[in-house]
DNA sequence: TATTGTTATACTCTATAACTATA
DNA sequence: TATAGTTATAGAGTATAACAATA
């Protein structure tokens, strides 16, 4: 559990300095290899659609993300990054990746096999 | 990163069951063994102090807490977790350390042991 | 009929700024 | 003057229920 909040300390560090919340932070983690329904996007945040319109509104107010109609299906809406939110997650994923990096300094390189290895045995992310 | 998420999940889920707030059920842990001021809840949760006063106002309108004056200091407000405040964080904490349990069922005794160890090597909980 | 996305509504959580009561 | 807590206000995030458009 320590490890646990560590972690989502970091987490919300980073992207409270780009100005974004958490879950604007996972939206942009989505988006940058994938153009999901907004149907999807709800899947893999768990949330409900509902709640996804307001999401992707706010996002798309400052220019992150667009909405693109599905060419297959008329009630579908896709949703990709934009040029700028392609830019600011692949930003804060180094930054991330630099702040875990920092996190695990200390620790030795069995200590890293044994979180991976616990890592693999969770349910899938 | 996926060991942190899993173990908020369980959290967020513990404390769904209960229908509280990843918040409320950090503030019903800090009120275990403690009866703080609202300048040390804020704190404790890194919140500002305004938003300390609707939390506890929510959390004393279900029964769960309890405000009551300093008797040191006119302007302090003490906070503490009433009978039924405590039985539930009490269930709380055998539902939450059961969960986590489960997660760690099949890894090792060493890899628990690294674990624990990168624990200690953070920054003060 | 079933699914997709949106709207309307309501609540929690959070912050900033302004205020009061007390020290 | 400085500190503790509250209020007013604003915005993000979330859910439920009802709805229109499409399949």
């Amino acid at each position: 559990m320590q490890v646990s909040f560590a972690v989502q300390v970091v987490l919300t560090r980073v992207a409270a300095q780009q100005d974004l919340s958490l879950t604007q932070l996972r939206l942009l983690g989505i988006l940058r290899d994938r153009t999901p329904s907004m149907a999807a996007i709800a899947d893999f945040l768990e949330l409900d659609r509902s709640s996804i319109t307001g999401l992707i509104d706010r996002a798309e107010r400052r220019g992150l993300v667009a909405r693109r109609p599905s060419p297959s299906d008329a009630r579908v809406t896709l949703v990709e990054a934009t040029a700028v939110g392609l830019e600011l997650a692949s930003r804060i994923g180094a930054e991330v990746g630099a702040s875990i990096e920092q996190l695990l300094a200390g620790s030795s390189a069995t200590a890293r096999a044994s979180i991976e290895k616990l890592a693999a045995s969770l349910p899938q992310p």
